[in-house]
DNA sequence: CACTAACCGGGGGAATCTCTCCGGTTAGGT
DNA sequence: ACCTAACCGGAGAGATTCCCCCGGTTAGTG
């Protein structure tokens, strides 16, 4: 039941192969269809049977594991970065802008940070520091009287998810729609008036195909269906 | 292709009978897992066969139009009362308050509001009386000064669609915690300063539970796997 | 070059879900 | 009470997706 990969015996150079195509097909995969795609699909783009991946990965989970624990890792790093910032508001925002356009720009990375997926250790990791983060900045640009004294880590963490998470239906037709809204909501959390909003404002047609993009966050359904 | 109903011949009485027992049974599961549950649970909760569902009612759409017809319409009331407040950012506030209410409490109604369905005719009246009632207040509001004038109604929709849809995550937690949420997305449409946030924010714990929450909108997934 | 352990992919069982066929049953008028 | 059109529900075809079994193939070694 343990890990399926033995360290001991390096993999035959075929096995060893179709596993960096798996990875790699995954990637691709994962990055426009979120971290939910069908396991088989991934197989097929890789161009092996599907038992080929269940042999080199315990599971969706594994997978995950494998393709973006490097990246999971830089990000923890712009974490560990960006509260070394003196002036934590600064800080707080040039970080949350790298996060979101990370979200912006890949599906899976944003079900990994919007969502509660179990059992990888890397995304857990990262959630903590994550979260160290913003209640580090948080509550250090508080004391600078540049963020509103009521306002907690976990209302930011909230409203963040639940707007991350619909980023991506923004971003089909307006790629850096985003900025707005992430702007929108810092505005809430200061103290003070507010501040000039970057980028234009969807049209009421875009905005139409951003609410449609929300629902289908994942409709496997079955057949014949709509 | 037309309706499946012929208004000449009425139904037969154990037809009509069915027929409520269907709309209640699918208000019931709707409410509590959203509208894309399963058909087949809807007709094994009302009693009859699955055959009957479909002979009633052509598909997904025709049912979802005649659980909610009569609430959105009450809805869509609610909006043009809204409309007639004088001042309006207090008509905003109390509408959307209203609105949230709804979407935290029942889980159908917030797919409804929060993601673009296609094909239900009170649905789509509703979203173009809810446009305009945005609209309307926003721009009055803006007029009076108290909404900041670089906010949009597109925007206003987008934000409110992004948190409505995260805002049955934390009910399981903090049934409540919405007005915190809705109150921190208004204050940063305000021109002026912070006013203080009500309701509790929610404990890192009741967070976590929430964010588990968000990542299961939908997962039918099949079989064995997790 | 021969051998064997590791590896491979197709195919299939099981679980879900949508939607339809068909033989049996029932409501409601005469 | 009888008859017929309307109605009913189980059963199942077809579509997906997860996951594993099994006979054939190949990498790497002596």
């Amino acid at each position: 039941m343990g890990s399926r990969v033995e360290k001991e015996t390096p993999l035959r150079r075929d096995a060893r192969r179709n596993r960096e195509m798996l990875i790699a097909a995954a990637r691709e995969i994962y990055t426009d269809q979120g971290v939910d795609a069908p396991l088989d699909d991934i197989a097929r783009r890789a161009g092996v049977g599907s038992a080929t991946l269940y042999r080199r990965f315990a599971g969706r989970a594994e997978l995950i594991e494998a393709v973006f624990g490097d990246s999971l890792r830089d990000i923890l790093r712009a974490a560990e970065e960006a509260r070394s910032a003196t002036d934590a508001w600064a800080g707080l925002t040039a970080y949350l802008e790298r996060i979101f356009g990370l979200l912006a720009a890949d599906r899976g990375t944003n079900d990994l940070m919007t969502t509660g997926i179990q059992g990888v250790p890397s995304l857990d990791a990262l959630r903590k520091e994550n979260h160290k983060t913003l209640d580090d900045l948080l509550g250090r640009a508080q004391e600078q009287g540049k963020v509103r004294p009521d306002a907690t880590a976990e209302d930011l963490q909230f409203m963040l998810a639940a707007l991350g998470r619909a980023v991506p239906g923004s971003t089909v037709a307006a790629p850096l729609a985003w900025r707005r809204y992430l702007a929108l909501l810092l505005d809430g959390l200061r103290p003070e008036g507010s501040h000039p909003l970057p980028a234009p404002s969807l049209t009421p047609d875009q905005l139409n195909a951003a609410m449609l993009q929300l629902g289908k966050v994942r409709r496997p359904r079955t057949g014949r269906a709509d």
